[in-house]
DNA sequence: CTGAAAGCGCTTACAG
DNA sequence: CTGAAAGCGCTTACAG
């Protein structure tokens, strides 16, 4: 910016001034800096317009695995909307571990960001407190959290399990188990706990997964598919021996091959919500604050079927 | 810094000392600062320490689309390498549009990254060159370029593209198409070309994909599993009636229901290698200026089969 | 409309 | 072993 300010003959002050229209300056002036600008090839640094400006237009995005599409998806409507907005969003993996999501938790503050998203954090964490705590804004994604300082876009998941309970139900299924990943600490949501209450209403329990239930319900679409993909290499047939239901609806899970009956929950809107919404508080400064419910609906596709009648 | 020099009793060069073992502190010195800090939660601002330092420990990662998977999987491995230095990624998205590619890497320039990684580039880009003539260190991920001065990580698609040939015209297959998204512009890479080298040493040039080919080499695995998907919808079945070939090997392709004959690219291996490619250029204070040749091979799965004699 | 100066929160010689 | 001071590259009152 110096070379910038005694190339054109100005003050650096002047320069600044150009470059974001914050005080008037003629237009001889702003002709000289601009091609100075451009012969130097001059950009701006960023780093020390943060330091001064006490924000750095960065937002920290933290996912347990971005293999998982509804995560990948909603990171990246997060990074679309955020780059509208001049933000940059820094990708933090957490491998749903806690100790190595505090670390990156840890990371991004040391870097203040001006706000974060988590689409999904381990059980039991506080780290959306603390970071509340420090006054950074943040907003969840597709869980609900009780501290009122938070953002969350969320869906219905009582709703959309009593829905996929009804379908199967409806279609003889009584031994009905819920499936998640064994290889880390579950992430938090309600699903477990949704789908037991629907049984509940119709006087079921769910039932261990060993136990031969007649259908599963996922944690989500990559859970299901490696389910059905495990079965099926086991001589289970899906869904004529035994039903699967997935939960957010990834892309795939509408291929002909995959024909997974799943719960959908709208990702991308998700994100933007999501990313809006920080935003906003972040302008505001303030927090996000404010709960928003998205529509969930089962979508019905060849994975599940009539409840195989004991031999 | 201020207030844990201030409540210790110290300057902040101390407290600066204290954190980053630059100089000795004595032990008493330094117990009384951690302990400030523990009291204060204090962070210390890696903003602040970026600008002096002139290096900010982050790195960009610019990729077309974070729901192809073997980007994801290259971008994942490349935070969890960088992550493991201290560095942070910043991750950009271009949906494959020359414009916001070259957006998004003047925001990374202005945010001074210390490098940049592209797992792909829109055909025809200068912006690896831009950043290389301004002493950022790139490496490019599963495609080749000519400047000494980039790192480049990827396989030999002409041999890989060879085994794909012999394994087709073992089967009969004389007319051979190569599919691509036709959403967006192309990333850049040799594989169209790849192909047509292998067919041509055996007398054979590809065909329009609108021209009743017998198989068809996708770009990738998405593209080759959203082809069987079309095919399959319209009456086609797959390999019964047509083979088809991906490219990448993403974990879906191994799938049951997918079980999709591809090329595999080492994707985790070759996100750590460029990852690690990058950090010690970044280390050493100059340019990657590499290039590793990772092993490619065919995997023969179940969407390739005998070519279908014409009626 | 333009410039001089302070200050954002650090690190890094340099004295002592 | 510790402190004082300069400086990283900006922005923002404040004068003029």
């Amino acid at each position: 910016m110096t070379d910038v300010a005694r190339r054109s003959g100005v003050s650096v002050g002047t320069v600044s001034n150009v470059l974001h229209r914050t005080a008037p300056v003629s237009d001889d002036t702003r002709r000289r800096v601009l091609q100075a600008i451009d012969e130097l090839g001059y950009r701006q640094n960023e780093v020390a317009r943060s330091l001064r400006r006490r924000a750095t237009k960065t937002l920290g995005v933290v996912i347990p695995d971005a293999l998982n599409p509804f995560h990948a998806t909603v990171a990246l409507q997060v990074e679309r909307r955020a780059h509208r907005d001049g933000f940059a969003v820094l990708l933090a993996e957490t491998e749903n571990d806690p100790a190595t999501e505090s670390d990156q938790v840890r990371a991004l503050v040391g870097r203040r960001v001006d706000g974060v998203i988590f689409p999904a954090v381990t059980a039991g964490s506080t780290i959306p407190t603390e970071l509340l705590d420090r006054g950074i804004p943040v907003v969840v994604v597709s869980f609900e959290a009780a501290d009122p300082r938070l953002g969350i876009v969320h869906v219905d998941e009582y709703a959309a399990m009593e829905q996929v309970v009804a379908h199967l139900v409806g279609m003889g299924h009584e031994r009905i188990a819920f499936a998640h990943s064994g290889a880390h600490e579950e992430s938090v949501d309600n699903r477990p706990e949704a789908l037991a209450a629907a049984l509940r209403a119709r006087g079921l329990v769910p039932v261990p997964g060993d136990d031969s239930p007649t259908a599963f319900c996922c944690t989500n679409d990559v859970i299901a598919m490696a389910l059905v993909d495990r079965l099926e290499r086991d001589g289970t047939a899906v869904p004529d021996n035994v039903s699967v239901v997935g939960f957010d609806d990834i892309p795939l899970a509408a291929h002909r091959r995959i024909d997974l009956t799943t719960v959908r929950q709208p990702a991308e809107e998700m994100g933007r919500t999501a990313a809006e919404m920080l935003l906003s508080a972040i302008a505001a400064g303030e927090h996000a604050g404010r709960r928003v419910l998205m529509p969930a609906e089962l979508v019905v596709r060849g994975s599940t079927g009539p409840a195989r009648r004991e031999a």
